[in-house]
This record gives structure tokens, sequence and C-alpha cells, in this order.
DNA sequence: AGTAATTTGTTCGTATGTATC
DNA sequence: AGATACATACGAACAAATTAC
């Protein structure tokens, strides 16, 4: 699986987006579903709580993904 | 009683759980016993919600008490 | 039997301060 | 100076378990 550079010249928050956006893309997320949850990420990556939650505001941004308070943040359907 | 001091070094959560542990190994709360509720500590101290949830996290991660949905948060006997 | 209230636990959203690069 | 990252704190919503009525 996708591992974090912290060295790279690309962005933390940049790397964690494209590794979700290829959850979603490959279908390993279907629409529908949810992504794993932030404090999951946060500790599954090694990285902080915020710098989740701004990699996932990129995805929400592009209208991939929509955060639910209380459940978890969904894959949107393009149907 | 103590009280928190927002503007310390000391983070609020860490400054409620040793309060919350001053209750115990004092003995004003002994095993077995519940700690004040969530809610009531909140109130009591002026602090969030979640700040409260994550002091008690830090003695949960001791193996001081231990939370039981529906009941309350218990003092665990040091047998 | 069933509804409501209480309590813990988990989740996402937002904001602030600090440190680093 | 600006972007990035971390830690902290608050806020709100939802679920599950328990208790009370």
């Amino acid at each position: 699986m996708s591992e974090i550079d912290h060295h790279s010249a690309v962005p933390v928050f940049r790397q964690l987006a494209e590794i979700l956006r290829g959850m979603i893309t490959s279908g390993e997320v279907p629409a529908g579903k949810a992504l794993p949850s932030i404090p999951y990420l946060s500790q599954e990556y090694g990285i902080a709580d915020g710098t989740v939650k701004k990699a996932i505001q990129v995805l929400k941004d592009e209208g991939l993904v929509i955060g639910v308070p209380g459940k978890g943040t969904f894959v949107i359907g393009q149907s």
C-alpha cells in the first residue's frame, strides 16, 4: 500500500489526497461507502489529525466525497 | 478544589486528567465507583465535551479507569 | 411494552497557536 | 513572508447501552 513521504516536495496532505482518490477510482471504496475515519487515517499514516482533514477537504472541494458529522466521509456516486 | 487554567502551558485535557487522577488516588472516588459524568465535568470546569473525553482517555490508556456506555467511567481496583 | 433521558464512544467541522521549512 | 504540519480546543451530530418512567 502507498506510504507517505515526509521528505517529499509534494505536501503530505496532497499525497494523502491522492491515496484516497486512488481508493475511490479503483473501486476499493465504492460510491455510498465511507472512507476510513479521520482518526484511523491519522494513526495509520502517522500524520496529524488536521493534515488528514486538509487532505479530505481537497476531495470535498472536488465534489468527490461529502462529510457527515457523526457518521463518516462518504463517496459520491457520479451517476 | 482545583481549577482549570486556560492560559497555562499545560494543556487543559492534561490538567483535568491530573484532577481526576487526584480524585482516585485520594480515595475521593474509590475503586468500583464512577467518576462524575462527562457532561457534568464539562459544565463544572467550563471546558468542552471533547476535551473531557480526551482527559478521560488518558486515564483509560493507563488502565486506571474503564468506560461503560450507559453507566459511567469506573475506577479500576488495583488488587 | 415503549418511550424518553442519561451516559459513553465515535465521528466530522472549525478555529487557534506554534514550529518548521 | 508564505506554506506546511502539528497540537490543542471547541462545537455538533450520531450511535449504542443503560436506566427511569
